[in-house]
RNA sequence: CGCGGGGUGGAGAAACGGUAUCUCGGGAGGCUCAUAAUCUCCAGAAGUGGGUUCGACUCCCGCCCCCGCUACCA
């Protein structure tokens, strides 16, 4: 039977345009898409924006809009990132639409009985941002953002018993049953766990809400707490509470479901959705995977220092192939990274142009000489070292690994001295080398598809000089 | 003693109980197929104090410093 992989990033709440950090995300699991397909698995690969957080309505009251066109302005800039950065997902949910609020709705009555209860919630609430904080965040009797009219506020909610399932995600977490990579943050979530757990609040008055959100079923007073129903889009995304059809072949009848996730959002995916499934009797993922956040120029990404980067900007001055690879080569897979412009060009100059750029030109050069001629190849097989640090999330390291290929072939070019042979001892020469840049081209693919295919088209038939890949900036 | 993760040449990273590797940057030389590219060589590194060991960057302990988390509107 055909092996399967459902692979989905977390979905973004759209009260701002996508920045670098989501753009990681997505070129991640778009690179892994890529990988299991060619691979030959059945890989379903979703996406999404979560448009019910309140932030959204505060963000549209902002602009003087109503909250449903901004979402839809909003949500088309993160699936633009599709277009933009050359990512193949099958899906991409939206979360203020109807199909998603049956499923979430559907999730939260099938979750057990007694899992679910009423209580009474206090805490300080700030009517400035409309939230709630800890009373450590109030400082001077003032809020992070500088307000000063917070009150204590009371008021019932709906509760998730997660205390019920202290001992079972334990076991969960520690047996790998649901394995999360690296294995920092699966400790990090361990001793989470261990602290106990308390419940968690999983709905909002209606007024505080401002009536925006998915309504908890047979209580019209509440809509779901944000994260309740944005977990669910993994499944809503299959047409899990409408058409299950396809949630039923990569939810139910796989045993390979990957999330994508950044390290801010662990504890959400890896203590708080289990737990839900669970009372809800449904599959669980197998694993997630945690990456960094990126800093610009060593400092926190943040709006009002104004360094926020736009990915669409970069692939307009860079293109997408160079901002993949920054992504996927720079950024540390397991941690956090830096984006700098310095290092971008950098790493484009040495890697891209003088590295592979400039080989697959000499080669191209000499092959085209001897009007060398390579048939069409089909079975083409990833490199250990690309394979192994694909399967554990290692971006930065396959890609490295593949790079020593290339500066294999410049030695090797350099030792045989080909341009000082003629006829068949140039072809000789330059053949297998020529064979070997068609194979890195293949395991170029999930990180770099355009390049792959030219590379690959570029030496298949009749190999001719043709203008640089990456022209040096 | 809240929990977790770190401190490796100028910068960023890697490996390993036994010559510390790679990329960028600096210096010298070679080549001319190639995008002033490429190849060779050189300079330059383990926070700190102990311990284990024939041998420690690696294992153990203390200290210093950095980062993340410490739950309820992403």
């Amino acid at each position: 039977m055909q092996k399967k992989i459902y692979i989905t990033t977390a979905i973004p709440y759209v009260n701002a345009a996508p920045h670098v950090g989501f753009a990681l995300e997505v070129v991640q699991a778009d690179a892994l898409a890529r990988f299991y397909r060619a691979l030959s698995f059945d890989v379903c690969f979703a996406s999404g924006s979560d448009e019910n957080s309140l932030k959204n309505v505060q963000a549209a009251e902002a602009e003087k809009i109503p909250t449903q066109k901004l979402v839809e302005k909003n949500a088309k800039l993160f699936e633009n990132l599709a277009p933009a950065l050359n990512i193949t997902w099958d899906v991409f949910n939206r979360t203020s639409l109807e199909h998603h609020f049956a499923g979430a709705q559907k999730l939260w009555k099938l979750c057990k009985k007694e899992d679910i209860y009423k209580k009474s919630y206090r805490g300080l609430y700030c009517v400035g941002c409309e939230a709630f904080y800890t009373p450590a965040e109030i400082i001077g009797g003032k809020c992070p953002d500088g307000h000063s009219n917070i009150e204590e506020v009371e008021e019932e909610n709906y509760f998730f018993k997660l205390s019920n399932y202290q001992k079972w995600l334990e076991d969960l977490v520690e047996k790998d049953e649901l394995k999360i990579v690296p294995q920092t943050k699966k400790h990090e979530v361990l001793s989470f766990i261990k602290q106990r757990l308390e419940d968690f609040s999983i709905s909002r008055s209606v007024e505080r809400a401002h009536g925006w959100g998915v309504p908890v079923p047979g209580d019209e007073s509440q809509v779901m707490y944000v994260w309740f129903d944005a977990l669910a889009t993994y499944l809503t995304a299959l047409g899990f509470g409408k058409d299950e059809h396809l949630y039923k072949k990569y939810w139910v009848e796989n045993s390979n479901k990957l999330h994508v996730i950044g390290k801010g959002i662990i504890r959400f995916h890896a203590v708080y959705w289990p737990a839900m499934l669970a009372s809800a009797g449904l599959p669980l993922p197998n694993c997630e995977f945690v990456h960094g956040y990126i800093t610009v120029d060593g400092q926190k990404i943040s709006k009002s220092l104004g360094n926020t980067i736009d990915p669409f900007d970069l692939v307009e001055k860079y293109g997408v192939e160079a901002v993949r690879f920054y992504l996927l080569r720079e950024i540390p897979a397991w941690g956090d990274g830096d984006f700098s412009l310095t290092r971008f060009r950098e790493l484009y100059n040495g890697e891209l142009a003088n590295g592979l750029g400039n080989l697959v030109a000499r080669v191209a050069r000499l092959a085209s000489d001897t009007s060398l001629s390579l048939p069409p190849k089909k079975n083409f097989t990833f490199k250990k070292v690309v394979a192994d640090n694909l399967g554990n999330f290692r971006f930065d390291h396959a890609l490295i690994g593949l790079w020593e290929d290339v500066s294999v072939l410049d030695k090797r070019i350099n030792e045989e001295k080909p341009w000082e042979l003629e006829g068949t001892e140039l072809k000789k020469s330059i053949t297998p080398i020529a064979q070997e840049i068609r194979e890195i081209a293949f395991n170029l693919g999930p990180f770099l598809p355009q390049t792959s295919q030219k590379i690959m088209d570029q030496f298949t038939g009749k190999i001719s000089a043709e203008k640089p890949l990456f022209p040096r900036i």
